[in-house]
DNA sequence: GGTCGCACTTGATCTGTGTCAAAGCCCGGA
DNA sequence: TCCGGGCTTTGACACAGATCAAGTGCGACC
């Protein structure tokens, strides 16, 4: 009953070996049985919008199923995708009243809600939830800075076998699906969401998944399916150093 | 004598009406003293390494004066900047062992310095310091999706206007150097750390400085400071909605 | 089973920015 | 005063990726 936000409270306190799964109970279990009197869900379907930029935002939440994305537009159309949530991460800022960007459904999600202004006096009684939430934004940060690096500095090649990377790792640690040698990751993104979390164009988007499989980098089951043969190799491609990818 | 690190304590409270400015005495005296005792200071001349990427980290930090970059480098030495520390903002991660980039000083450089342990200790003991890190924190990410935004979509005439647009609004909050209608604004950077900025090299921002001069969009008085005529203008050549910069 | 629509691929061409090279400017030191 | 070196500007050219335009494949719906 805890699990949907359980992410939110953890913290590293001794007692829990591992972190991401457990949740200390000897600290938290006031603040967790209050958290849990809070919440409600909303799901939305694959595509829909769920805040506009400048909508008032009453609520915070954290992805439990599904995926969706941060993205800003400028004036004329052109899209820049600033943040991918999976299940676990957190939407919404404390202290802010409207949204800064657009929140999309790119599958079907599920999200586990908390009204704001309760969530932020209960922020201000319980410094762990701030402390976990630190550590959250710390990690989105260097995430975003690595991203940063990409956007900037990057060629297309290198930005398509990063994403797939960073894919395979973020869902590899959530699922730990690596066969023996070879890892099999579904890019849960259509080319042109790709190319607006690589500022490149469908188009190019497409042609350098043609040639990383030419290559021999990846291969294709379908379009949406690819298989890695060799981690290493891919990650070579990406041009990262050593472990190259999100610090963590 | 509180001035060095004030901003990493204060958080609204109700008493003190001019954010930046006060430390609410009411709620925090405590807390001050402590940390007051636990700083130490450490300058930095032009151009030196303040900590390289992997670095042991036994220290965090706020800038008093001068400005630093974060940069990430790739292995053949393509270089972005993902980080532009500015006097008040907060070095180093809490919890972290090493460091995440390399941290140069682009001026001369002081720094405020807490080490790390008891720093990470006082933490723990007082809320306060965790929610105003947290604050802080999120302010970062907010300018690290504007970054993104620019490094994946804009051109280069773009980048430049914004840039420079970023650099005038900080620089005026600080500063306040707003003459009647014209800004004048000197920019504290090399073409090439420009580049590293805006992911383009140092022959295209100076080219589209030119052009910018050029068209009336900005002036020079020497290589390295500028007056804005129309900051509108500007603002409509960083293509960016509104009020087109980072969101605080 | 056909066909409609959408996501994707592939090709031809164009263009913005990178690359390489040379020259100018300015400041500091001899 | 002149010289040297770093920062900057400018030019000529190359090329990665954008743009425009067909075409393909595949699932959904009749």
């Amino acid at each position: 009953m805890l699990q949907d936000h359980q992410t939110l409270l953890q913290h590293d306190c001794g007692d829990c070996a591992i972190r991401h799964r457990a949740v200390c109970a000897r600290c938290d279990t006031d603040e967790l049985l209050r958290l849990e009197q809070m919440k409600y869900y909303r799901s939305y379907q694959a595509g829909q919008t769920i805040v506009w930029v400048g909508d008032r935002m009453d609520f915070v939440a954290s992805v439990v199923t599904g995926i969706a994305t941060l993205t800003q537009t400028l004036e004329d159309g052109r899209r820049q995708m600033v943040g991918l949530l999976l299940p676990s991460d957190f939407v919404g800022r404390p202290g802010r009243a409207t949204a800064a960007y657009d929140v999309t459904a790119t599958t079907d999600v599920l999200m586990c809600c908390f009204r704001k202004r309760p969530f932020e006096d209960m922020m201000a009684r319980t410094p762990h939830i701030a402390q976990r939430l630190l550590e959250m934004t710390l990690d989105e940060l260097d995430a975003a800075r690595e991203w940063m690096l990409l956007l900037g500095r990057k060629t297309a090649r290198e930005k398509i076998a990063s994403l797939i990377a960073i894919i395979a790792r973020r869902d590899a640690s959530l699922n730990l699906r690596r066969a023996a040698g070879a890892l099999a990751v579904d890019l849960p993104l259509t080319r042109e969401e790709m190319a607006d979390y690589l500022g490149l164009t469908l188009e190019t988007v497409s042609r350098q998944i043609s040639a990383l499989k030419r290559d021999g980098v990846i291969r294709l089951d379908g379009k949406r399916s690819i298989t890695i043969p060799d981690f290493d190799r891919l990650l070579e491609e990406a041009g990262d150093d050593a472990d190259g990818g999100l610090p963590v």
